[in-house]
DNA sequence: GCAAAAGTGTTCGGAGTACACCCATGA
DNA sequence: TCATGGGTGTACTCCGAACACTTTTGC
């Protein structure tokens, strides 16, 4: 290796690098979004994205995983990189850039799997508190790309249990796009897609007659996931 | 601000960020690349993204904006932020994020333009040379990206001259998609977004008959960018 | 006049959309 | 028996896809 090389690289700014993670869970109702409380502020009641730092030997992805497992003792949650910030002056202590991941993972689990070291709490989207630093540029550029996404691939099941009922589903769509959906055309595309096995289990205790569980072929989702289903038509966008 | 908020900054890593730019053309005829000899490396024919660090007090968009001022001279050039790459051995002097950046320029303006400071070329997609770190990943997702978004959004313009002819645009979105489109429906999709104004100008030198000029309705153009126009159907992809 | 590219219209099928009634069951 | 949510079928419209002939003009 030749010295000016090195000379290059000596002489450059190195930077704190960070991962936010926006966490999106649906409990049956709305969708939600799960923020820590900020301890190390001053101001006591500010709620962040969960972050953390990215360290020497670890890729992104590594990192992202990482993080979100000390808040919620999942793994194999679906995690996809976002964005990258960067404005100098986005964290007022030290220029930080932040890596923006976005993370569906489904209430259940994470209620059950939940870590204490954290003061954690989910938050509606209609009523989210007030942001750290630009957090709030990265929550609103998750959801366009949750909306984004979910119109073309059926990324939704990530965010329901194994088990779920039709009805469910559409309740979900419903809540990430902000509008109603005729249930036949609902269902109709939906079960176009053979992504679905029908059990022989009903849901009980909610409606009367109840509502056939339903769940997901992986095998099919696995290798159709790539493919542009269009799974939901354009005009909910 | 209290000392422990200091110190937990002061014990992280840092790290060295850089940019580097997949540059797209047209020719008229196929899609290419824009690479620069990188002539700090011992092997003599590597080729290499434009690239370059962040400086302390830039804006990562500012960042981007700059380094492609630097090789081409132009201002105002089409750029989005694709991807961030942070394998911690992608760089074998040192570990280096990359924030990668995607941008459309239009090879006329460029020739005018050039800046001779760098060693620059453009590659045909179907003849790339062998790549430097990770940009034939990032080069990969690239192509993935311009197909994906010259679908949806009526990107193409940004790689054509001011003024274009139907066949051309058409060869364009051939050369992105690597398909071939019919040119009845695909004139009639063009014109039926209203975003195109006829000229009285014909092309001359190319075919017998010479093919209408057009140019952007440029007010049009951006208001309906970020609409969702389907520019293209599905299958192409 | 002929070759080569430009320009235009019609038909068909499938998908999206709107819409209404019956079913099962707990209370 | 009645109220509540679950489950299904049909008709219309529009868009994408396939396809062929005429026009212009340089040679």
């Amino acid at each position: 290796m030749r010295l000016d090389i090195l000379k290059q690289y000596e002489t450059q700014d190195k930077f704190l690098v960070a991962i936010d993670s926006i966490i999106f869970g649906f409990d049956g109702e709305s969708l939600k979004l799960l923020l820590v409380k900020r301890g190390i502020e001053n101001e006591k009641d500010t709620w962040s994205l969960m972050g953390g730092w990215v360290h020497q030997e670890e890729s992104l992805q590594d990192a992202a995983s990482r993080i979100l497992y000390e808040l919620t003792n999942l793994k194999d949650i679906y995690l996809e990189q976002l964005h990258t910030f960067g404005d100098p002056l986005r964290d007022p202590v030290q220029r930080t850039f932040s890596i923006a991941y976005f993370a569906l993972i489904n209430v259940e689990d994470y209620s059950q799997a939940l870590s204490s070291d954290y003061e954690a709490q989910w938050f509606s989207l209609e009523e989210l508190p007030t942001f750290l630093f630009d957090h709030a540029e990265m929550v609103d550029m998750a959801i366009q790309y949750l909306r984004y996404k979910a119109s073309q691939h059926p990324i939704g099941f990530e965010l329901l249990p194994e088990k779920f009922t039709i009805p469910q589903l559409q309740k979900l769509y419903e809540a990430i796009f902000g509008s109603e959906l005729d249930k036949r055309n609902f269902s109709r595309k939906l079960l176009s897609t053979k992504l679905l096995i029908k059990l022989d289990e009903k849901q009980r205790g909610f409606s009367k007659k109840g509502a056939y569980f339903y769940k997901v072929d992986e095998e099919k989702y696995k290798k159709q996931f790539n493919t542009f289903l269009n799974f939901l038509p354009n005009s909910v966008l």
